[in-house]
DNA sequence: CATGAATGAGTTTTCATTCAT
DNA sequence: CATGAATGAAAACTCATTCAT
């Protein structure tokens, strides 16, 4: 079962993929991407069969280290807004902190060669999220509102806030604050 | 003159980009954007030198017009919430009805090649947004929070809500009053 | 029998075909050519059926201009130095005061594109400096050597001595004076 | 190391370059030599990263290879005559026997893309060459002449009487005597 | 497995020439 | 005739992918 082909090879082509693609697009080359992994061009190849395949594992990866960035710790007993302050907090300084990987994420998600495959593998671990707000919502705690809708204003202003404390880290925590205040008086009732 | 340069032939490669770059990414071929427009291969080298001036064209062009959806019939003597909002509908429904516009728009802005020129360009006539949230921060209404984080947030919430409104047209206009109402409650003071 | 199109225009864009042929070679543009011309870019097509004929047409224009400056005021009953002398002169001030001209019709020599019409064309001014070479073999003052090569080293001598007198006018008449006495010295006999 | 870069296709590509371009000039597309060499269109860039590289490494390879001619077996210990014969007899017969050669050699050095570097590395191998004709002229055997011009006069005697030899093989001897001899007695004291 | 040379379809751009105005 | 926009066949160069070593 242990993949013959080095673990540690392909996490640095990995690596190197999120370093370029997040400098020049995933438009660039990858050539440039074996140079930055210090491995011949042939040899991306054998990890993965194509430069689409590389890129649908390269979101899944990424996915699952942000929903791991956002649930490791995760309050399952406290109220909805520590549980969500947690989530929030886990995200934003996980894109804050990640610039590269967070500009990767998007450029992918807007591409359109993602399979269905990879949407499904994304989306998996995100499912104890979407449970606590249909909790939240049994709860009436939000607004009379699609969830849906909620789900996407935290990734809009998350991805908003993460930029602003990307931007002056020195401030950063203000803009944490900020943000998660602006989202939690925009989403539940007055 | 002979044949003048047509203003129309100009539009239709314009419209032909937006179309392409919308469906394939900007680095669609410029053979599939004349292919569209029904004109030569080479023909869009006489409206635009380069791929990159197209593009920036593209640019200032969608920013002018978005700019006068949300400006157009601006009602400078009313509250500041009725401004924002005459914005915040301006934006959702220009974006919402014209998703290729928005989306290219979109690819434009994380793009590596736009000129300091067209930046400037296609910021110019959202001055008087600007003027309106330093107008509503002045009276108060607003968070003590930086300006550009409102701004932000408008925009961020803005692009998530036309999404909405454009995969549920039947209840497009729930989603922008709720999603403006998210809006107002998360920049505004309780 | 007065050509109905403007000779003006014709010899603009011939002026202009020599400047720009010196400076970027017979592959620029014929659109560089009309820009220099002052004239629409299908303009020199009304003149010239093809760039291959308008360089044809540069090279008899040329060649003529140059057995001109070579013949003009021969001294057909002087002997034969001074008669070889006046063609070397001709030959070499021609080609130090028009640079231009000079380089465009070397390059145009071994360009492939020739017709053997006007080979004949350029050749056919010069049968007198050829009669005037027959004279001097059969008058034993030449080597015993094929007048052709006698001629052809003329050309080679003027060709390089013009490029001396070019770079350095202060001196040029020294290297005038220097060339021809090589010439003289080569092919006469001791 | 996989497939090591061949001398032997770097040659190949050399080798079709020089016939390609003395048959159709610089201008030649790339494609007419890598067809010529038997290779793949992409196959070119490998050994040379532009046409521009390719057309300087074709001038350093040429003159290194006339310089061999011309200095092989050099009769250090001999008469500047026999010296100077020497260098003639080299240039001519490398000059006749390699018309291709000679002919994209010219071409070379009146295009405008030869990088300094180029330059200095065609011409070192030429400075023993330069030595002779100072020794010659310390020695009072030339005309008291710029060295230069004397330099540029076995140039341009040479060329035009390889030509000859080239045109007519079987009294080549006879041309590439008449040659020196017109070169001896047009460069020395009488 | 690793390597990197080889491949050739695809990309942007140029340019001689045509032709509608 | 003059004009210059329109054309589309090249041209140089790139790059994902293959495969011999």
């Amino acid at each position: 079962m242990a993949k013959p082909k080095s673990e540690d090879k392909r996490n640095a082509i990995l690596s190197a993929a999120i370093q370029i693609f997040a400098e020049r697009g995933l438009g660039a080359p990858t050539m440039a991407i074996t140079n930055a992994a210090g491995i011949a061009e042939g040899s991306l190849f054998t990890y993965f069969k194509t430069k689409d395949e590389l890129i649908n594992a390269l979101y899944c990866e990424l996915k699952l280290e942000l929903a791991d960035a956002m649930m490791s710790g995760f309050p399952r007993k406290q109220s909805v807004r520590h549980r969500l302050e947690h989530v929030w907090n886990g995200y934003v300084q996980w894109g804050a902190s990640n610039r590269d990987r967070q500009k990767v994420l998007k450029q992918i998600q807007v591409w359109g060669g993602l399979t269905e495959e990879s949407k499904q593998a994304g989306f998996a671990p995100f499912t104890e999220i979407q449970r606590m707000t249909e909790d939240a919502v049994a709860q009436r705690i939000y607004k009379d509102v699609p969830q849906a809708l909620i789900q996407a204003a935290l990734v809009a202003l998350a991805e908003m806030t993460m930029e602003f404390m990307a931007r002056e880290p020195q401030t950063a925590e203000m803009y944490r604050m900020a943000g998660f205040e602006m989202l939690w008086a925009g989403i539940t009732r007055k």
